[in-house]
DNA sequence: TTCAAAATATGATGATCATAATATATTATA
DNA sequence: TATAATATATTATGATCATCATATTTTGAA
């Protein structure tokens, strides 16, 4: 058996982490095979050794892209005292820093409209991995899942939104609006 | 002066329209500009004599959709009561209806995703338009801009999930979530 | 050190795209 | 009706893409 154990399994999540990488920033349509093929240090034609085609690759880059999301909103929630976790993730998903680090940001704002002309084994996943994501909101604040929803789709239009202006003033008043909105509704819920 | 007078304007009108449709169901890179001008009964080559790239026909579809909606929303404001006029537009804008006939839609949850990576003039038209639909929503609410900002996110987020997810149900729970919570933004705010 | 399997690289194919150059059709006026 | 200006259609170009076929490299074991 040629090759370390395992060795192809890092090298598919490799190039799993490349595609996130650059669909995050670039989209999906926008970015190429070779491209992301070129980001995990390869050519591109081994790809198809790894996987089937093109959309198996976003489907797995979707699961891998919001677990991934939900880790880093728990490292937020880790670091904040037990009454401000929410507040805390709430901030953080709402900063500028956020915003504008789209490259290791969540997916729902950068790729939402794309996944929704995707396969429908993509919008599976999609549909699985923004379920844990309301679940874990939920968890977290202790409020129902209408108000989860709410709240969830709150935070992703701001982003979405702060993120398409070419103005930074506005960009702020919306990111600061959904913040003290989503802590709100919040509120308001229980 | 061969050609009736305002023909050319009339056809350019009709590639934008076309466009507009295209763009609004399948997004801005996934529609070649041969398809759009298929749309509005033409072939591809007139193109350049309309627009000088497809990045200018982005920004003035861009302009006139978002006043396309506006329009629209007007309507619906406009057969309602004095007092249930924002209600009628934030239930129309969250209705199964609205974000199941994405060809006639509101492009920000569309589009925001591309449009943040388009050029610097795309993204100055959409800032202008989104203003617009801004003073819009704050106007016939009666709202200050931070509540407006908010409702807003919150609408177009929870069209953007509504629409990739494939479970049903869960959509439906989206959408109702965020017009409950809409209109409960808003009366916290007055 | 050599070998064969496994992994990766190179190169090719056919499709589609934005854009441009050129040819043809249309039509208000003379 | 003939004409010249204007609008549209046809065709061409060069780039990029997903995918595939084939060649080359790598590496654990013999």
């Amino acid at each position: 058996m040629p090759y370390p154990e395992g060795h192809k399994l890092k090298i598919r999540g490799r190039i799993i982490e490349s595609a996130a990488k650059a669909f995050r920033t670039n989209g999906i349509r926008e970015i190429s095979v070779p491209v992301i093929m070129k980001g995990a240090g390869l050519t591109h034609g081994g790809f198809y050794s790894h996987f089937d085609n093109k959309e198996q690759l976003v489907s797995e880059t979707c699961r891998y892209a919001i677990s991934d999301t939900i880790a880093l909103l728990q490292k937020a929630a880790d670091q904040a005292g037990e009454e401000s976790k929410i507040d805390a993730v709430i901030s953080f998903y709402l900063s500028p820093y956020h915003r504008d680090r789209t490259e290791i940001g969540c997916i729902l704002p950068a790729l939402s409209g794309e996944i929704s002309r995707s396969s429908e084994e993509v919008g599976q996943v999609f549909t699985q991995e923004l379920q844990r994501m309301i679940d874990f909101i939920c968890d977290l604040a202790k409020i129902d899942h209408a108000t989860g929803n709410a709240v969830i789709s709150l935070m992703v239009g701001t982003i979405v939104l702060a993120r398409s202006v070419s103005d930074p003033k506005l960009s702020d008043h919306l990111l600061s609006a959904g913040k003290q909105s989503a802590k709100g509704l919040i509120e308001n819920s229980t």
